[in-house]
DNA sequence: TATTGTTATACTCTATAACTATA
DNA sequence: TATAGTTATAGAGTATAACAATA
């Protein structure tokens, strides 16, 4: 029914794996993006507090350059993540222009919800595949993404263009 | 040097195989974007574009409503298209409402450039992998993407929210 | 009266640019 | 004078709603 059959596979075949790449990953995106939707947080807010998490005590500036972020956006993130008392501003002693970043003890919690709920989108998505070709897809996209030079944990997306 | 010993690898492991999709589609976009900017094409146009060289002479409607975007915005980009003379809108004799879209001459040169584009975007980004590993990428990827019911050439992105 | 495509309006999002407080 | 963070402004992008033509 329908479908005519392409004239020519090779000139109907603008589509291949970068394609295929970009929309398995807007679809990830949005599924986490639900999946999270009931702690008030997006995606960038995980982001932020993961890498928060992992590197306390640092400037916003500092992360915000990490992320590719404007200064006025990052302000906005974090008085969110603060709101939902997830993180901690301290005036530095040295120099009490700027904020230090930690984490809140509900934050710790709220890292491990998060990742309790990432295992559980992952586990949805890789469904189809046998544990053996998990670990090789895994494998696979991390020399892809270490080829490419992407920053562990930075998504390209949150500052529009970067290059 | 730096990079603090991580308490728990459990716990610090918010991000996984979705994230890695996630960060690596975005990049593939942001890539190929660049890639056809000397065309004045953006991805979705591309993606438009296919589609009506693969079925021509459906409405508008019928096309907006396949990838999910509201009339308004799909009157746009058909202008644009149409602008770049690779488009043409022609009235269905029957019904003098709608629009049947149809690719120009120019428009199916412009499919077998973009076609050439992205492939060379495609070797870019596999490069890291040998030529069976590309396939078996390529089909873990399709295997994931029929799980999840993803339409072929559908970018879940183009119309933002849509469940 | 209902529907296709179009245009107009209103809203959200974001970057840029002032601003403040410290240095 | 310069810099970190904040606030204000202004612009781009988008959906929603009104509209015109046709059914």
């Amino acid at each position: 029914m329908a479908k005519p059959p392409p004239h020519d596979t090779e000139k109907r075949e603008v589509l291949g794996a970068g394609f295929l790449l970009s929309q398995l990953g807007a679809h990830s995106s949005m599924a986490f993006a639900q999946r999270i939707a009931p702690t008030g947080l997006t995606p960038p807010h995980v982001g932020l507090l993961r890498m928060i998490g992992i590197r306390p005590g640092r400037s916003q500036q500092a992360i915000a350059d990490q992320f590719g972020l404007p200064p006025s956006r990052m302000v906005a993130f974090i008085d969110e993540l603060e709101a939902h008392g997830l993180v901690e501003r301290r005036r530095d002693v040295n120099d009490r222009r700027v904020h230090l970043l930690h984490l809140a003890p509900a934050g710790e919690a709220m890292l491990a919800e998060l990742s309790r709920l990432a295992r559980e989108a992952e586990r949805e998505l890789l469904k189809p595949l046998s544990p053996a070709e998990r670990t090789q897809l895994k494998e696979m996209l991390n020399r892809i993404a270490e080829s490419q030079q992407l920053t562990e944990g930075v998504h390209p997306g949150y500052g529009k263009l970067r290059h």
